[in-house]
DNA sequence: TAAGATTTAATCGTACACGATTTAAATTTA
DNA sequence: TAAATTTAAATCGTGTACGATTAAATCTTA
């Protein structure tokens, strides 16, 4: 009964381990010509809407640590994407904004985005549902690994 | 329009980017004790379903290349979970093997985690429901990786 | 049957992702 | 205010992930 419950097609993790895959698989796909990541994507994302946001900020929306995040950034600021700026107000914080590329180039790659995913037909309620689920879902997630804490 | 689809876009792409490094973060505490990584509990899944898979039939469930398994199966084999194997009939093949370590710790394995992970509180109907609706995207999004291939 | 195509793994280079440690700056407190 | 603590980034080591290439075995077909 729980080794019937406990195959690879039962687990939820699976599932969700493979939806993000295949959203991994299609946005690099997608991001390619642009020279792009999917998670350095995710982080242009997050600038669009507020510019100028500290390492530890940016971290905290995307849920990544400096040990993901300063290497990324940096390959990011190679391709000019972003600019780093150390805070002369706290020494320790470094600002990270966006340069004139990203604006320049953020309606391209919107619209590139929905041309290439918009085939995948997902209803409008479907969409919602489901998010409304995940967000739940992955509250209890992280609740739970924060009382595993260590 | 083409903003409220990118917006609905973007929130499902981040819900999903989400919940799988919490479940990535919460599997990864609970298998720690075991010295197994999620990947390779995964893989070790697969095998107590089917033992013997060759890597391209392991690959093929977990939607991973010889790029990603190939070395993953190497640690596992260093670590005492399964042993490789290269077909006499075709030379080509290589199966996977569980090893007895894998087979008398399946229970302890699954029983922490029925233990670390019931604390979320996942109601049946939502994970039926929330599978569901992941598998059927988790298709649409493979089929139009597979149309945009390269 | 020999040349060409296909299949299977292995290897390589790049890029996350994470926990642990280190370093330096800022804050708290004794 | 000096010492202890906390905070923010950077760095390090390990382990996925992926596409591209390579190498060897097998299969197809002219």
């Amino acid at each position: 009964m729980l080794d019937d419950f406990f195959t690879l097609e039962n687990q939820l993790c699976f599932s969700i381990y493979e939806a993000s895959s295949q959203f991994n698989k299609l946005y690099a796909k997608v991001l390619q010509p642009f020279g792009l990541t999917y998670p350095q994507y995710l982080a242009l994302l997050v600038l669009w809407e507020k510019d100028g946001l500290t390492a530890k900020e940016l971290g905290n929306r995307l849920n990544l640590g400096t040990g993901t995040l300063t290497p990324m950034i940096k390959r990011m600021e190679a391709n000019d994407w972003v600019r780093r700026e150390r805070s002369t107000v706290d020494e320790r914080k470094v600002s990270i904004y966006l340069q004139p590329k990203a604006l320049k180039e953020k309606q391209a790659i919107i619209t590139k985005i929905s041309a290439d995913v918009k085939p995948c037909n997902i209803e409008f309620e479907e969409y919602e549902e489901l998010m409304n689920q995940l967000n739940l879902l992955q509250k209890k997630l992280k609740q739970q690994n924060e009382s595993l804490r260590k």
